[in-house]
DNA sequence: TTGACATATTCCTATATGGGAATGTAATAT
DNA sequence: ATATTACATTCCCATATAGGAATATGTCAA
């Protein structure tokens, strides 16, 4: 078998950076033509359109019609899946952090103690 | 340009749902063998191999030898640009739900006055 | 040494890409 | 009607899969 499409999901999806700078240009949650994409991500016109595409056919995006414009829309809910999988390891970094956090502040509890009392300095677990 | 290579950052090497179990499986922090993935996850030991490879050469996983085996851990940190990322567009759906409770808790209470005073009950937006 | 076990790597194939160029299609303007 | 603008689609190509089968490598056991 082949890799899945970019088309089967949004982790698929979102792989691409150009992709995902789609999703941040329409975060201002109002309708983007393609040639607004277009213009600003300087991508030429058919590669904008087959990104978007992609991004339709997983429901990131949602088209509708306006004269001869065609204004994408951010549907961000489709992004859930991702955000909901990754969620479950953040606990990794900020844990992580939280242990630093600790440990700096215990280190300063007990500078501040031996400098009261001049006792001794060799603690580090 | 063909699509990205999986072992080009942590967007692409995610995007396989295989390579999502494995992660999942060593959530626990323990270092894994490739058999224990292989009998696991039902995968053939090549597969299996070959997408560990893929998530230690983005830094998902490390690896240590331990006699014959070779036990692979996860490294979540790893995870941290993909976490990053999506958590901008967390928004779009969580105050979605606060739209939603608000505008429940507002129903039941103008049903709570209607029943006491007994007046209209035709309000909507 | 020989064999069994654990894992990695290589070869093969079907499939899907993303970009560029060219072309098709639809709507507006003149 | 014709030209222009806005997009979509098609064709071509280089590249990279993921899986299966076979094989290579490395380690331990008898």
């Amino acid at each position: 078998m082949a890799r899945a499409a970019t088309t089967t999901d949004a982790f698929n999806a979102i792989a691409e950076p150009r992709r995902r700078a789609i999703i941040g240009l329409l975060r201002d949650g109002r309708g983007h033509s393609v040639r607004d994409v277009t213009h600003r991500l300087r991508l030429a016109q058919p590669a904008a359109s087959k990104h978007l595409g992609v991004l339709r056919r997983v429901g990131i995006v949602s088209v509708h019609r306006q004269g001869r414009f065609r204004l994408y829309r951010l549907n961000a809910e489709a992004l859930k899946p991702v955000h909901d999988w990754v969620q479950v390891y953040e606990q990794f970094w900020t844990h992580q952090l939280d242990r630093i956090k600790e440990r700096a502040e215990r280190k300063a509890l007990e500078q501040a103690i031996t400098r009261r009392t001049d006792a001794d300095d060799k603690e580090d677990t």
